[in-house]
DNA sequence: TACATAGTGTTATATTATAACAATTTAAAT
DNA sequence: ATTTAAATTGTTATAATATAACACTATGTA
C-alpha cells in the first residue's frame, strides 16, 4: 500500500470538476470550465490529467478522449479498467466485476505471456436507449 | 454472411500500406506515404480508414491512434477486438483466443446488460523487451 | 437513360496534445 | 533555518489528430 496522494491545487480543481460530472469530460471542456479558477492553458490541464490518471483518481476513456473519476476504491483500478459505453447517449459506466477482473488479470496469450495492465471498453445500448 | 467488399482505389492503396506494415500506422504517416499515389489530403485518408474499420479489414488501436490490418478472417473481429501492446517497443499483436472472445461476448454487467461490441488492450512487455 | 448512392478532391478549420523554458512552490536533508 | 532537489506552475508557441463543407465523379441499379 502506497502513501495517499495529496492533490495539488490544479489537480484538485480539475479532479473536483471531473468528479462532479455525470459524464466523461474532454480536456478542452475542462479547460474552459476552470479558466475562471486561473487555469488558463492546455498544458496545465494535461499535466494535471496525466498525474490524476497515474494516481488512478481518474481514467481516460480512450475511444472518446475523455476522462471520468474512478469511484472504485481499489488500488488496482488504474491498471485494470473496464467500461461500458452507450453508443446513443454516450453514458459511460465503470464496470467493477470481480469475475471479469480476475479473468483478465490472469489471462495469458498463446505464448504464455501475462500482462501488467489492461483497458476494456464495451459498447452497446444502455437501458434507457434501448 | 454478407457480400465481400471490393475495396475502392483509395481504400486499396491505404489497406495495402497498412497490411504490409509490421507495426501500427498513424493517419498522417499513412498520408505522407501515399502522397506519391495521389492521395493528398487528410480527409481522403480518414475516409478510407473509417470504411476499412467498418469492414473489419483494419482495426484502430485506440490508445495509440494507430491502425493495423486484421489477419483474423473471422467476421466478428471488427466488433470484438483484443490486442497486446508492448510498452517498450510498441509492438502490437492482435489476440485471437476463443476462450477470451467467448468470455467477453457473453459478459453481462450487474444490470444483466450484454454488449454488442468491445475493444480490449493489454499492456506489458513483449518477449524481446523483458 | 436517369436516378440514387458512394466515393473523390479540395480548402479550411476544429480538436487534441506536447515542446520548451522560466518561475515558483514543496519536501527533505542537512 | 538554509540549502538543495524535485515537483508543480505559468506561459507561449506549435505539433498531431480529425472533421466540416462543398463541388465533382464514378458506380450500381431501376
Amino acid at each position: 500500500m502506497h502513501k495517499e496522494h495529496t492533490l495539488t491545487k490544479n489537480q484538485q480543481i480539475i479532479f473536483d470538476l471531473i468528479d462532479k460530472s455525470p459524464e466523461p469530460l474532454k480536456a478542452y471542456s475542462i479547460l474552459f470550465n476552470v479558466q475562471k479558477k486561473g487555469i488558463k492553458a492546455p498544458p496545465q490541464v494535461y499535466r494535471a490529467l496525466d498525474k490524476l490518471v497515474e494516481m488512478g483518481k481518474i481514467h481516460k476513456i480512450e475511444s472518446r478522449n475523455a476522462f471520468i473519476a474512478c469511484h472504485n476504491s481499489s488500488c488496482q483500478v488504474a491498471k485494470a479498467t473496464a467500461f461500458s459505453i452507450c453508443e446513443i447517449c454516450e453514458k459511460v459506466t465503470e464496470i467493477s466485476s470481480a469475475g471479469l477482473s480476475k479473468y483478465l488479470a490472469n489471462f495469458k496469450d498463446k505464448d504464455g505471456m501475462k500482462y501488467s495492465k489492461y483497458n476494456l471498453e464495451f459498447f452497446g445500448l444502455c437501458k434507457k436507449c434501448r
